[in-house]
RNA sequence: GGGCGCAUAGCUCAGCGGUAGAGCGCUGCCCUUACAAGGCAGAUGUCACAGGUUCGAUCCCUGUUGUGCCCACCA
């Protein structure tokens, strides 16, 4: 980004280190992805006697490239691979990618349409070769940004779900299902694109708020007529009835009768139907069965016919003044037609509704009837729910769960074939005589006069269905399916639970003998920009990620997306935040820097316990806590919390205080300095570890330039070795506090930082004696002149720091401060003691809390006293 | 029309029956020999509103308002 290398201060008389004073990302990520690769440390092996760790990569589109969702999705899975790996998992951390059938076809498609071709001037063999041809040249994109951003795949079992093996799988399922009739060929009214020219699945139709118009026509005549009303006037050409309540009294004359179908000359049945809604509207329901589900319904009930009167395309087929016409372009064109015979009653516009679209192109949905194939889902997924009710199967977060059983308990059976060539081309072949031939995969197909195979592909969500275990090699019972099915984890977005997760809860179960394909489910949010709202190319606010990881790093991008990874609820980031990171990430590197130029050590084992100082003592205590609270994290999935710990751990208290306090112990030098280096060494050594899974690449270049270490990716994991040290906690917490106190007054007293003040300091009767020559560096304090005069005294946490300002001090600033202190002080001393005289708290609170109150009460009155003391210390204004 | 969730610092979000937290932003002073991508110090909240339970409520319950998401065949 900027030029770094003019900082004017760049310490030239510093022992020249190793390292550069930034951290330089760029230097070193490509170089440290590909050793890792070519070492094969995120190979897995089958034959492994270590416990299997698996995880999918949900199957990116080859289509596309990867955006900011992804990154997030990748870094999660990412770092809970690594640190498997590191714990001495065999992990599998599965790559590949997924056919994504409209999607493909129809950006082929595009790149046909701009030399004016159809895939249809190619056919079908042509087409299909053109698209692996597209498949082959883009699909590099996707693997290309998985190495920027570290994935540790095992590139080797690298998958795609057109691949022949997994082909296999699909011929095989396929068979599997129809032999036990769960696939069905039967005619219904689906969702119909008219410009993807297929049909698509329930889920795959996204619906939206529309302005349409509602307009209510009079069919029949006089005595014998009715008001429907309706939003897609051009289907009145399909109407075959009119449908009202069988106990709706208005009509109960005109059922059974004939009435006239405006425009039309045809007279059509007044039927009676319980699923019409008398309260709604008039009461009465034109019925269109070949072009709206519930007419169809109502269609089958009543016999009645189901001629269609729009095409594939949405062009009106019926004969007459509209044929030819777009379907939009009908309808007002018959409304016209209709209003001109005052046919039109009451119109409303606009009027609010929903309406269908495909997913894929946004192009409004056409119900249409047609003959599809289907997988009968009840069967399937009634073993998926059971699977998660009886906690085979965890979700989380576990409020997810109560969606995943709305859907997979209330499933209809499920579309699965498309009207596109790009996919797995239905195994199903037709005779002559009407024959029906499904064909497995080391089965020949039919030969002879008049047998064809199906045309129909079958949706794309039915091979990654397959996805945990087909990319195992199953139908074979490889080594690997044995090894490493079921998947450990499966890490993925809440919006594809239906569409994906619960496709493979159904396939998984049925094919591998009621095994669930996973243990656990770990549902993310969406990644969202730093206002929280939805990143889209049209709003302008879509980032790639590699421009960030470009500027600031892919461990910053990483961190920062890990960072927000609170469970289940969308990520917002921000380019700030990376920035921020990307900091932390500097940090860390410079926090090593001056561990190496000072010698820290990791060679050999560490000092016993009565060797370390308290500061030595507090740190390795604090590192253990750390240890088992991330391991806790990790377990529950909880990336932001255990990122943030990290963070915290490493900045505020590793780097601003251990440091520092350290930076006396080696100027004094002796053992104690050797003790402390080893215990740097030590605690740089285990927090690189713990950092590692979230950002690998700079916790590995800090990590072997420490250690001289192989790589952190094969290293071990930090175990919790136990050591607790509460003393020495409350120890430099003590040493903390007062720190903090003196230089709040140096603050306040206008001193500059850097300057040195002279100060006696009285310690006695506190355990801050072994610290002076540290509390004196951290506050710049010399020692007592000749001619000392102390202006300021301050009595903190027991001890008394007397500092020399020569005449110089602000009493009125001093006075200012200590008396928004006392009045801090003495209003927690008013509520504790309240709190305290009350009988019914002190009656019915638990030991502890009371116990809390009267520390509380204890040293609001310390306060009050110091404070009062330091007042009156103060000279006069 | 159902179901779920959310309202906490300027922004984005954690937290949770017992003294309100983080990141970023903001203010002041500082190139203190690891780091100015830094250090130190500091300011900022009727925890949406109204009731209730409790010794005690930001947290639990009820209602209100606002807001988001999912599902649904309402012509």
């Amino acid at each position: 980004m900027t030029d770094n290398t003019q900082r004017p201060h760049d310490g030239h008389n510093s022992p020249a280190p190793e390292l550069p004073t930034q951290y330089a990302p760029a230097d070193v990520e490509g170089k440290l992805y590909e050793r890792w690769v070519e070492r094969g440390y995120f190979e897995a092996d089958a034959a492994s006697e270590k416990p299997p760790f698996t995880v999918v990569i949900p199957p990116p589109n080859v289509t596309g490239s990867l955006h900011l969702g992804h990154a997030f999705e990748h870094t999660l899975i990412d770092a809970a691979t690594r640190r498997k790996r590191m714990q001495g998992f065999e992990t599998l951390w599965q790559p590949g990618m997924d056919h994504a059938g409209i999607a493909t076809q129809n950006v082929v498609e595009r790149e046909l349409a701009k030399d004016g071709k159809s895939r249809h001037d190619l056919g079908r063999e042509a087409f299909i070769e053109r698209v692996w041809q597209w498949k082959d040249e883009s699909g590099g994109q996707i693997s290309g940004q998985m190495r920027r951003l570290g994935d540790g795949v095992a590139w080797s079992r690298e998958r795609f779900t057109m691949d022949e093996g997994l082909s296999r799988a699909v011929q095989t399922i396929f068979k599997k299902l129809y032999d036990d009739e769960l696939v069905y060929r039967a005619e219904r009214i689906i969702n119909w694109c008219p410009r993807c020219l297929t049909a698509i699945s329930d889920i795959e139709v996204e619906y939206q708020e529309d302005d349409g118009e509602l307009v209510s026509i009079r069919y029949g005549e006089g005595e014998a007529s009715v008001v429907v009303a309706t939003t897609r006037a051009e289907t009145m050409l399909g109407d075959t009835a009119v449908a009202v309540h069988p106990d709706d009294e208005r009509y109960r004359h005109l059922v059974g009768t004939e009435i006239e179908l405006p425009l039309t000359g045809r007279r059509i049945p007044v039927v009676a139907d319980a699923h019409v809604d008398p309260e709604f509207g008039t009461g009465a329901v034109k019925v269109t069965p070949a072009h709206d589900p519930n007419d169809f319904e109502i269609g089958q009930r009543h016999g009645l016919p189901m001629p269609a009167v729009l095409d594939e395309r949405g062009v009106i087929t019926a004969h007459g003044p509209f044929q030819g016409l777009d379907r939009f372009e009908a309808r007002s064109a018959i409304v016209g037609a209709l209003r001109a015979e005052g046919r039109v009653v009451a119109e409303k516009r606009p009027y609010k509704h929903s309406v269908g679209h495909c997913s894929r192109c946004k192009t409004t949905i056409e119900p249409r009837l047609s003959m599809q194939w289907w997988v009968k889902v009840g069967p399937l997924a009634k073993p998926a729910g059971d699977a998660v009710r009886d906690g085979r199967v965890a979700i989380h977060p576990e409020e997810m769960t109560k969606r995943y059983f709305d859907w997979v308990d209330n499933l209809h059976d499920w579309c699965i074939s498309r009207q596109l060539w790009w996919g797995h081309r239905i195994p199903v072949w037709y005779g002559p005589n009407g024959e029906m031939v499904c064909v497995g995969p080391d089965e020949e197909p039919p030969t002879g006069e008049g047998w064809h195979q199906e045309t129909d592909v079958l949706d794309t969500w039915f091979s990654s269905g397959l996805w945990p275990f087909s990319t195992l090699g199953w139908p074979e019972r490889t080594e690997s399916v044995e090894k490493f099915y079921p998947n450990s984890i499966l890490v993925t977005g809440y919006d594809i639970l239906f569409f994906w997760v619960v496709r493979m809860m159904m396939f998984g179960m049925y094919a591998m003998d009621g095994t669930p394909p996973f243990q656990t489910i770990v549902l993310h949010g969406m990644v969202r920009d730093q206002f929280g709202k939805k990143m889209s190319k049209s709003f302008g606010n879509a980032v790639n990620p590699l421009d960030w990881m470009d500027t600031y790093g892919s461990d910053a991008v990483r961190f920062t997306l890990a960072r927000g990874a609170n469970p289940g609820t969308d990520v917002p980031i921000g380019e700030d935040w990376v920035q921020g990171s990307r900091n932390f990430a500097n940090k860390i590197w410079n926090a090593t820097r001056f561990a190496l130029m000072n010698g820290a050590t990791v060679d050999g084992p560490l000092p016993a316990p009565e060797e370390l100082s308290a500061a030595d003592r507090w740190i390795l205590s604090r590192l253990n806590t750390v240890v088992a609270e991330v391991d806790a994290y990790y377990d529950d999935y909880q990336f932001a919390k255990l990122s943030d710990a990290l963070f915290h751990f490493a900045w505020d208290e590793v780097f601003d205080w251990y440091v520092e306090l350290s930076k006396t112990t080696f100027q004094a030098g002796g053992p104690a300095a050797d003790v402390s280096r080893r215990v740097l060494g030590e605690v740089l050594d285990v927090t690189l570890r713990l950092l590692h899974p979230i950002v690998p690449f700079v916790t590995e270049t800090l990590w072997t330039a420490l250690t001289g270490g192989e790589s952190l990716v094969v290293a071990q994991w930090p175990a919790d070795g136990g050591f607790r040290d509460a003393a020495a906690e409350r120890e430099i917490a003590v040493v903390q506090e007062l720190v903090t106190e003196v230089r709040r007054f140096r603050a306040d007293q206008g001193l500059q930082p850097g300057q040195k003040v002279p100060a006696r300091l009285d310690l006695t009767g506190t355990a801050l004696a072994p610290h002076e020559a540290a509390i004196r560096s951290l506050l710049r304090l010399q020692p007592e002149g000749e001619g000392f005069t102390a202006t300021a005294s301050l009595p903190v946490v027991g001890a008394t720091v007397a500092l020399d300002l020569s005449g110089t001090i602000d009493v009125a600033a001093e006075r200012k401060r200590l008396a928004k202190d006392l009045a801090a002080a003495e209003k927690e001393k008013a509520q504790a003691t309240g709190k305290l005289g009350n009988e019914a708290f002190l009656g019915k609170a638990p030991e502890p809390v009371v116990d809390k109150i009267r520390k509380r009460l204890a040293t609001a009155e310390e306060d009050i006293v110091r404070i009062t003391a330091q007042l009156a210390a103060l000279p006069e204004a």
